[in-house]
DNA sequence: ATAAATTGTCTCCAATTGGTGGACAATTAC
DNA sequence: GTAATTGTCCACCAATTGGAGACAATTTAT
């Protein structure tokens, strides 16, 4: 009987071209979902959906609604917002989906001080390193880090929140071993470490600063390891397996104490960029506002 | 949880000004209504409504808030009857709010016409005599019966379904004993009997026609009897009680039975019209185009 | 062509929701 | 000062909702 959950779902069903397909932007199961448009349909005394077992489209009456549901559903989260706002603080809670080593690495620290400095705001992280739609997952915030360019959608906006850097470590020992790469080239003959979330782990691109400034080099490289595991480069670098590849973060604790050195540091490693996507609709959501502006400041101080 | 809901009950607050008036229009209990408002007060995290014990005032969030509802509220209804027109047939429920008479006299058989002719449909029909507010009772359309000038409103409709006229009636007998009133003048003499529902039934008025044609006869009158059962009217009237004032239908019987005869058949009493009271919001509702225009085809063939 | 998988819907069951009625503190009207 | 009325809170009860699984229908893949 809930007039603006049927509405909900039903464009839900539009929008991910199927039933089934809209089960994560509804958040129910089939069988609700099905239920919801039934009654709905009941309601209104129209069919609004026309289902081939494989596929669904819309009647006259459908088309008609969908438009207008769309611009429903979005005044009243605008009027929401629009009311909510006045409020001041933000409030209410924030669910947020990161990927792994990001949430490991720094959300803690961010979301403790977040936390501290909103106290009428709860926080539901979820871990996941896939490319996580903040839509269909029902999230407020998806955090990703982006290697290249950030794909459009009209649905989606992004803010950046900060970049991260990345760097060539080894051993002293091993390099001592094995000599100490000059150029770009000659880590073709080491033993590689490299990061999964790299556009090509096994082909290394880096770009000259210096008197070599810009030339960019791509090189193939092979190794033993290829993992998402930060702390696992850093180990293995550190036990002299190689030369490794990775996120800064995870090698300035071993920097620091010794146990491993940059290796090429006349030459910059592809940036990558730490954005936050979230719904348009929550454009000006006080909770996302707070959320991204509270790290983007986070970050400055740090990276 | 329904948010539609919320913003209805909302509204309904700040439109009867206060959560105990607020009651017949949301259609619940005072408990009710308080949480629904404050639900969503709690989800928006923002009070919208200043109570003080004895009046209810809006807060800047809540004056903003309510002209967004009062708004989509309108788009949903329209969204929803919009979709439900193309079906073709009305259908659902329709709720009426009628006067006993009126609904006892015609619309057992109008209903069941109607009934007939809209198979999708069903009617909850309540009886009441006062002037019900059909948005405060909830109801798609009350049926008035209006002497004088339809009140203005501009969150009601109007149509009007026919017109009732009334008559002057006594039984030969009667008349034959007290003799058969030739001028308006001469029923303050008489034995009245009166019927509730006019201005006021001590105060008849006549207009001639014919060739006294236009002039208009206020008399003062009294008798022993005042009601608003029409029929109580016709069986005093025809056990020769005295000259009944009182809406046409009720004699026509007791004429064709020849137990009353027409008194001052060359005057016109005021007529009284019929109308269909709706909620502006429904005035495209298939549900009550559908009753309010076979009502008018109904009447007209009988009236 | 046959088999397998996926689609939307249905049925049953458990859990949560939502409403009512009554009591309460606070406030205003008389 | 007294009494009535306001909005809120607290349990209790019923109705509704959502989920799991089974089903028929249909499409895809082999």
């Amino acid at each position: 009987m809930d007039r603006f959950e049927q509405m909900r779902v039903f464009a839900s069903v539009v929008e991910a071209g199927g039933f089934t397909r809209a089960m994560p932007r509804a958040g129910m199961s089939r069988a609700a979902v099905s239920k919801h448009v039934l009654q709905l349909e009941e309601r209104l005394g129209v069919r609004l959906l026309n289902r081939t077992t494989r596929q669904v489209g819309m009647t006259e009456a459908g088309r008609i609604f969908y438009e207008q549901c769309r611009r429903i559903l979005d005044e009243v989260a605008s009027a929401e917002q629009g009311a909510a706002q006045i409020s001041g603080e933000p409030h209410g809670e924030l669910r947020v989906v990161a990927p792994t080593n990001f949430a490991l690495t720094y959300l803690g620290d961010a979301i403790t001080e977040f936390l501290l400095a909103y106290h009428d705001l709860k926080i539901d992280l979820s871990l996941n390193d896939r490319a996580v739609d903040p839509i269909d997952g029902g999230y407020d915030l998806a955090i990703r880090v982006i290697n290249s360019a950030l794909p459009d959608s009209a649905s989606l906006a992004a803010t950046r929140l900060t970049t991260s850097s990345r760097i060539l470590c080894a051993s002293p020992a091993y390099l001592l071993e094995h000599g100490t790469p000059r150029q770009p080239q000659e880590l073709s003959k080491h033993q590689c470490l490299s990061y999964s979330y790299v556009d090509d782990p096994r082909s290394w691109r880096l770009k000259g600063k210096g008197q070599e400034k810009g030339k960019e080099h791509v090189v193939s490289v092979s190794g033993r390891i290829i993992t998402s595991a930060g702390q696992v480069l850093s180990t293995a670098a550190a036990a002299g397996l190689g030369i490794a590849y990775g996120p800064t973060v995870f090698f300035q604790d071993a920097i620091a104490r010794g146990k491993v050195v940059q290796v090429l540091p006349d030459y910059d490693l592809p940036q990558v960029s730490i954005y936050a996507i979230y719904p348009v609709s929550r454009h000006r959501s006080p909770k996302v506002t707070a959320f991204t502006g509270f790290m983007q400041k986070f970050f400055a101080g740090k990276l």
